[in-house]
DNA sequence: TTCATAGTTCGGCAATAACCGAAGCATGCG
DNA sequence: CGCATGCTTCGGTTATTGCCGAACTATGAA
């Protein structure tokens, strides 16, 4: 009768509103207090406390403990690839959160997935990665090239050092606005932090958001030409 | 403080019990019907009603109508794949369900439906029907073709007089197992009626399993062929 | 028409759990 | 030390919602 494992249980956890919006908060990767969460979800901090265990508890989270703070972060990409999903989903039914808001477009066209590059200008960076042959493989099993390793060399990154980490080099994440696939892994970490480095984009104060600079966008465009 | 589409309101519809037993049932892209669907989520009939009616109004699930049943399925591939991420996050956390059971090999191969013949036999003599240009026309608007007409004269089929009935001559029927069509109408009636006549097949007592015979399923083959 | 099956709607019950106030620890600072 | 801050635990209230029995509609078969 039942096969597989037990969604329900976590699907209940992401199902409740403020535990939503805390997770959604953290959806860019960053690190955020329980004060900063209970803020918000618009709950109060006890309220909040249950909520943050209970996540831990199902490894959803991971806290860190400093001083008399303690940082939640989400566990892992996985996690924030499912919130995308369901993002996704959420979107298509027209369950848009109010309407949409005036940092929609915004948001739609570059933000922060995780610790990688979404919106419109991450599945476009996704598609010329494939198109120029830097990234290959087939279905949703994405590994980088010999002149792709080359490619992102010349960029300054690593391929060679970054396949020693544990985490997986290279990895497509479901982009809930447009529906596609972008670059993740350790490979679309490494990407985004070499855009804001080179001062091609910066990330907007406590959002999403990112903003590339003109010339950011025209040099980008031009790297992937 | 939100960003982005609510995905609480789908992720809350995932996290109850019986409505993730549903969904899970319904991953391999099948087409159950609420009946069905109670009996894999353990909850009567007009509870599950009230659950389909909220996934479908949600657009995780497409209805099709037939007759007096209503097959539910999967909207889309995103469904099945944000389903799938969560069965990953549930399985980290070790939340692992009972072992799945076994299935009825039986039953998929061949069965009756209501009238007719269902199953991998079923799918796979519409296809041919269809192939060889004896039953015509578009989507689920099947008719019988002139060259039709004087097949199924030749295996002891009148469809000139089956017309004259008020039962539609030709339909289709989809196929729980294949999650395809197969014939069904008047003309798929009387095709099963033939096949258990000429001695090709036999139903097993008490069940829907239909058993074909080693020279049946030889000649079914070549009238078909 | 009459009967059977598939599914929906309605109403009330019961269990869950989200929420907050208040009190309790723990850490850091002066 | 005393005090403030960050967070957790406890208890009780409240709202939600999942559930089923019963009655109803719709389709099909005889």
């Amino acid at each position: 009768m039942k096969e597989g494992p037990n969604l329900a249980a976590v699907a209940a956890l992401l199902g409740d509103p403020a535990r939503a919006n805390m997770l959604t908060a953290l959806m860019d990767g960053r690190a955020l207090t329980a004060t900063e969460l209970a803020h918000e979800a618009g709950v109060t901090l006890q309220t909040t406390s249950g909520h943050l265990a209970r996540l831990e508890a199902a490894h959803l989270l991971r806290v860190e403990k400093q001083g008399r703070h303690r940082y939640f972060r989400l566990s892992g990409e996985d996690v924030a690839e499912v919130l995308e999903g369901l993002m996704g989903l959420a979107a298509r039914t027209g369950h848009l959160r109010t309407k949409p808001g005036p940092k929609d477009p915004a948001l739609r066209q570059a933000r922060v997935c995780y610790d990688h590059l979404a919106g419109d200008m991450g599945v476009w960076a996704f598609d010329r990665l494939w198109a120029k042959g830097l990234v290959g493989g087939h279905d949703r099993h994405v590994h980088v090239t010999e002149r792709g390793r080359a490619f992102f060399a010349g960029f300054g990154i690593d391929v060679e050092a970054l396949a020693q980490g544990r985490r997986p080099l290279c990895r497509v994440c479901l982009d809930w606005s447009e529906r596609r696939y972008h670059i993740a892994g350790a490979v679309g970490s490494q990407l985004l932090r070499k855009l804001f480095d080179k001062g091609w984009a910066r990330r907007e104060k406590d959002s999403r958001v990112v903003h590339f600079t003109p010339k950011g966008r025209q040099d980008f465009a031009k790297l992937l030409a």
